[in-house]
DNA sequence: TGAAACCCTCACATCGATGTCAAGGTCAAG
DNA sequence: CTTGACCTTGACATCGATGTGAGGGTTTCA
């Protein structure tokens, strides 16, 4: 599909579809006439791009994690991963988890305060 | 304490206390010579700031949320809260909710590679 | 053939969170 | 009284994620 439909499918704007590959975080192949043509596997690896930009990792991190992430689990994805990488990955594997503890400690805050709320009147 | 302690004691620059400031995260006292005057609970409210923040959600929403998770649970902060400031909260835990379970979906998606990497050599 | 609806690149604008720097006031210690 | 370490306000800079628009090509359809 050309980029217009995978904006509308994703709820992306163009801008954006071709920013994310700019950081390299989509590949899309093109045809003839020098438009883009995105395979349909790109529509959930656009939506979990815009997830993860949504809950505030920036795309650098998103870049160097979705490789990882690109189900079925294949071997090839082991090829050639430096300790680095997987030092990186360790890091952010905590630094999520750090995200997701404040995270549901507001929300159950908020929840908490909401039910008060109610109880009240 | 002033904005050096307080910078120092929640490792957030002085810049950004001030800018916290500006946004009503804050409202520090002023002691006769202009210097901003901080009260001790606020290292704890400072480290809140920055767990939201750092967990994707804007100075404006956290604003806007702070006042309600003020602990203890004292009735005045019921007093005064408008339908929509409840539209605002049940929304934005609802958006909290999402992001929470995108981050532990990548994470465990982290978590499982860094295992299947394991397993591998 | 021409208009509408796509697509391209490039560049400048914006917005929020932050850094940095300048010009100056305050205070404690030498 | 001066120096150094604080503090003040204000402005401009930066960075990442986005919007927007200009100038131009392509495809489709009437």
């Amino acid at each position: 599909m050309r980029i217009g439909e995978l904006a509308e499918r994703t709820g992306t704007s163009r801008r954006l579809l071709r920013y994310y590959e700019e950081q390299r975080l989509i590949a899309p192949g093109r045809s003839a006439n020098g438009y883009r043509e995105y395979g349909d596997s790109l529509v959930g690896r656009v939506t979990q791009i815009r997830e993860l930009l949504d809950a505030g990792l920036p795309t650098r991190l998103i870049q160097q994690i979705l490789p990882c992430l690109d189900s079925p689990a294949s071997s090839i994805r082991f090829a050639g991963v430096t300790p680095e990488t997987v030092t990186i990955l360790e890091h952010e594997r905590d630094r999520m988890s750090e995200r997701i503890n404040s995270l549901t400690r507001n929300r159950d805050a908020i929840v908490e305060y909401l039910t008060a709320l109610r109880d009240e009147s």
